[in-house]
RNA sequence: GCGGACGUGGUGGAACCGGUAGACACACAGGACUUAAAAUCCUGAGACGGUAACGUCGUGAGGGUUCGAGUCCCUCCGUCCGCACCA
């Protein structure tokens, strides 16, 4: 028996370089053939390639080899999240430009990826930063201005002081800039933004077409948009204490049934009334400027202890002219949503309840909830949020939840404040507009010149790129574009007198919001080319980290709808979703390691003794005990990484692949671990030792099907087109782990037939050695194809179609069945496939074990489940 | 704070539409082969009791619906993720 190991190092590079030479990955347009666009999220170049892209990428590329074997022209691209601030950072700690060390990383990560053997049309790679690329997101950008989608904005931004930049919401470190240390400030800032919001309707209700995504995406997306039915409530202010100019407050409310609870007002610190109370009392001015340290993050605010400052002003409440309420200024008010002003009823809204508590002001329950008495109902420091019947509301009183909301709404539409309605029905969303203006060098530049006669003027198309200037700064903070001697002065292209260019360049996940449109043709003169775009959009399976539930994926659902309302996107079927199914794999997890002075180990700077809870680690390098910490997320900051290259090296890329498609269902994280890939490799020997046997016991061709198969030759046929029906819809369904123990099942059915013999065996274990070797084709490619040499074929089996199963193969005409006994499991009877229920029964009801569990009684009642189980009652 | 998810043996997990819980794998134990080791092959194993047949318990905790619940409903506990300038 030959026993040569599968050397992976040496026959992956040469099954890479066939592929390669074959160019058998390339796509093209082929209107006779159906389709297929595989995209994984792209990367960001950020050196190396990481498990999480093993990962990703491994999954991807076994759907792309899968819809090839199912006949699919398949698009299965790659390229380069380019822009973005890591390479900013390492210009200004390494003195690297950030083109030069972005295109380094590319390199680099471009060869790691290779090394994967995946099946990518590189032909079609784009990197974002190049200028071919985003000269046509600037075309893009002009085109949404004529159309109204961009425009600009004052908005927030987190801003250092001593460093003089803006701050991203990660650099801010409890209240402090990353690097200064110094307190960080908002500033004012112009900025540009799109309209997501003129969408926000249609993306929320497109979100029921989305079959194909996973619910909780879907739910997290409506959930960002947040639309609302609410009121616009205008409160009329005491002259007495109201600032100059100031005689009333619009609050948005969801809730306008619970009015009668109301107990204070609230607005945000950069509500104009905080504002102007705040220029006569410096004490308010302080707290104001206190939340606005708080930064811009959303979390960081609602997280905070509710604080509030009372103004002094009073309002007067809709319902009665002698109510009046304190107007606080609170750091949980946001200005961003509704009117940047609230109505606080502590009973019905926990922030309000934890405000009042806090402040000693009125807890009135208004809501009483279903089967309480209003008698005796009581809060205590728990609000209540739901619906119930109204209470201490005068004419609200009785009224469910609803019809309260209504009447209440009714009489403010009706009721006048001024000359107009005190208040207005209002549809509200929680989502924003996208601010996309970034105060960054690498990223790509908006194509808008400022002029002081003509105010922000777009940049002629003739002139379009606009291109990042090479010998940009990067010794100190802030926007080296800004600062550049040259760069920014040109002439208006109106009136040619000097003017500058915009600073800003664009958020990365503009850059990201298209990209997958323009993989369908990455050289086209314009943007997109129509007739490739209707050709393969939408991308059929995308595959990516769920941490890009929300943002990036809303994005790209907004940009492509603004791209088809501007003419540069239509798609052949009645859709604007650019993903019509999505998928979100966990993440790669390791366990941690420290020394004992607290400093995180890598990986391979421990080793191990003992095993289970005896398992203990040891530092390499000077021999002390060092400490096994959790298991984690693989990050560069706990040091829990394994390098793929070192795990390709060793192993082979088809054993890192299989190890990270075993398992752990893809959607949920994976440990990585030492075990899980050795077991990895050991299986991908187990393969090649089954096929060297076949390959010696029975060379040459298949020959003729036999007549008829014995019972030995049966279970091993069975086995090959079970295992192959229950792999192809595993991987329709992404199910990568169970196809993995599918296939575990079956190879071992096959190797315990390689020690019987006889001619229809013979045949039989022929078959199933060509089956498992398809079957292993998408997610271990390169030992497929010298597993497939080895079998004697000349074909690759990357363009082998996936065969059928035979169907009377994949039904048994016995089947076993369990019997229970009072819904606990006694036996099970062996019966044939087309018995009917009565016979089931009465084969059931004669089992020994099921007499002894009647003890005699007579069975009450008989559940038959043809093919299932049987229950019998007594 | 708000929003979302997850929880099954020593470990990762499987279990179709409510129908035999623990497939498959890792780790482990015993055996075969070997001078020996590695590799490989065979066998065993949820827990508890029992020589065994078998019995009882068992899917984070508690309750409910049902002939039957890992799966459906309610309450609770724990873990993780997102929150708009990270990508």
């Amino acid at each position: 028996m030959a026993n040569e190991r599968y050397n992976a190092a040496e026959r992956e590079k040469y099954w890479q370089s066939v592929w390669e030479k074959g160019e058998i990955f390339r796509a093209s347009e082929d209107p006779s053939r159906p389709k297929s666009y595989v995209l994984e999220m792209f990367p960001y170049p950020s050196g190396r390639i990481h498990m999480g892209h093993v990962r990703n990428y491994a999954m991807g590329d076994v759907v792309a080899r899968y819809k090839r074997a199912r006949g699919f022209n398949v698009l299965h691209p790659m390229g380069w999240d380019a822009f973005g601030m890591p390479a900013e950072n390492a210009a200004m700690e390494r003195k690297v430009h950030p083109g030069a060390w972005t295109y380094a990383n590319i390199d680099t990560m471009r060869g790691q990826l290779k090394s994967m053997g995946l099946s990518l049309d590189w032909s079609r790679e784009i990197a974002t930063c190049s200028p071919s690329y985003y000269k046509h997101q600037q075309k893009l950008f002009l085109d949404f201005l004529k159309k109204g989608i961009a425009y600009r904005k004052s908005s927030k931004v987190n801003w250092d002081p001593v460093d003089q930049t803006v701050l991203a919401n990660e650099q801010v470190i409890d209240g402090r800039g990353w690097r200064s240390g110094a307190l960080v400030e908002q500033r004012e800032l112009t900025q540009w933004f799109f309209k997501i919001t003129d969408y926000a309707d249609e993306l929320l209700s497109d979100l029921d077409t989305l079959v194909n995504w996973p619910e909780k995406v879907r739910l997290m997306q409506a959930n960002w948009i947040g639309r609302s039915e609410g009121m616009l409530v205008r409160w009329a202010l005491d002259k007495k204490a109201a600032p100059k100019d100031f005689s009333e407050l619009e609050v948005y409310t969801t809730r306008p049934d619970t009015l009668f609870g109301a107990s204070f007002l609230a607005v945000a610190a950069d509500h104009p009334l905080a504002k102007a109370a705040a220029e006569r009392d410096p004490k308010l001015a302080a707290f104001c400027d206190e939340c606005r340290r708080m930064g811009t993050s959303v979390a960081d605010i609602e997280a905070a202890e509710k604080r509030g400052y009372d103004t002094g002003i009073r309002a007067i409440h809709p319902f009665d002219d002698s109510w009046e309420l304190p107007v606080y200024v609170a750091n949980f008010v946001l200005m961003d949503y509704g009117t940047g002003a609230i109505f606080g009823c502590p009973s019905g809204d926990q922030r309000d309840m934890d405000f009042a508590r806090r402040y000693n002001l009125p807890v009135v329950p208004v809501i009483l909830p279903p089967g309480e008495n209003a008698e005796t109902f009581q809060l205590t420091d728990k609000a209540y949020v739901d619906d119930g019947t109204m209470i201490n509301s005068r004419f609200l009183d009785g009224l469910s939840t609803s019809a309260a909301f209504e009447e209440a709404a009714n009489r403010l539409e009706k009721q006048s404040l001024g000359s107009r309605p005190q208040g207005a029905r209002k549809v509200n969303y929680r989502l924003r507009d996208w601010g996309i203006s970034r105060q960054r060098y690498w990223g790509c530049p908006i194509p808008i010149i400022h002029c002081k006669t003509h105010g922000p003027v777009p940049v002629p198309e003739k002139d379009l790129p606009i291109e990042l200037p090479e010998d940009a700064t990067f010794d100190k903070p802030g926007n080296p574009l800004d600062r550049h001697p040259t760069w920014k002065h040109v002439n208006c292209p109106i009136c040619g007198e000097p003017a500058v260019r915009e600073t800003d360049t664009m958020d990365t996940f503009v850059d990201s919001s298209w990209y997958f449109v323009r993989f369908t043709a990455p050289e086209a003169q314009t943007p997109v080319d129509l007739n490739a775009a209707h050709y393969w959009l939408p991308v059929d399976q995308y595959i990516g980290g769920i941490e890009h539930a929300i943002l990036h994926l809303l994005y790209s659902r907004f940009f492509v709808r603004a791209m088809c309302d501007t003419g540069h996107l239509s798609f052949a079927t009645n859709t604007r979703e650019p993903f019509a199914a999505l998928f979100t794999q966990g993440m790669v997890t390791h366990e941690t390691y420290k020394s004992e002075d607290g400093l995180w180990l890598l990986p391979n700077e421990v080793r191990f003794e003992g095993e289970g809870a005896n398992r203990k680690a040891v530092e390499v390098s000077s021999g002390r005990p060092a400490v096994i910490g959790s298991i984690e997320k693989m990050s560069k900051s706990k040091k829990n990484l394994v390098d793929p290259d070192d795990i390709i090296a060793h192993y082979g890329a088809d054993c890192a692949r299989w190890f990270m498609l075993s398992d752990s269902p893809p959607e949920r994280d994976v440990i990585w671990t030492e075990a899980g890939v050795a077991g990895a490799g050991r299986f991908i020997q187990r393969v090649w030792r089954i096929v060297e046997e076949i390959a010696e016991a029975y060379p040459g061709e298949k020959g003729p099907k036999p007549g008829s198969f014995g019972p030995e030759a049966l279970e091993v046929r069975k086995a090959a087109h079970r295992a192959l029906d229950a792999v192809g819809r595993a991987i329709e369904a992404l199910r990568f782990n169970v196809a993995v123990a599918n296939i575990h099942e079956f190879s071992n059915v096959l190797q315990s037939a390689l020690s019987k013999r006889g001619p229809d065996i013979a045949w039989a274990v022929r078959e199933a050695g060509d089956l498992l070797i398809v079957m292993i084709g998408p997610m271990m490619p390169h030992l497929a194809e010298e597993c497939w040499a080895r079998l004697g074929y000349n074909t690759l089996v990357a363009n082998e179609p996936w065969p059928a199963p035979e169907p009377e193969l994949l039904v048994d005409d016995q089947v076993t069945i369990a019997v229970q006994v009072n819904g606990k499991r006694r036996d099970e009877l062996v019966i044939s496939r087309s018995a009917k229920s009565e016979e089931v029964e009465a084969a059931a009801l004669q089992l020994g074990s099921v007499v002894r569990a009647l003890d005699g009684r007579p069975p009450k009642k008989v559940i038959v489940v043809p093919q299932r189980i049987v229950n019998v009652v007594g």
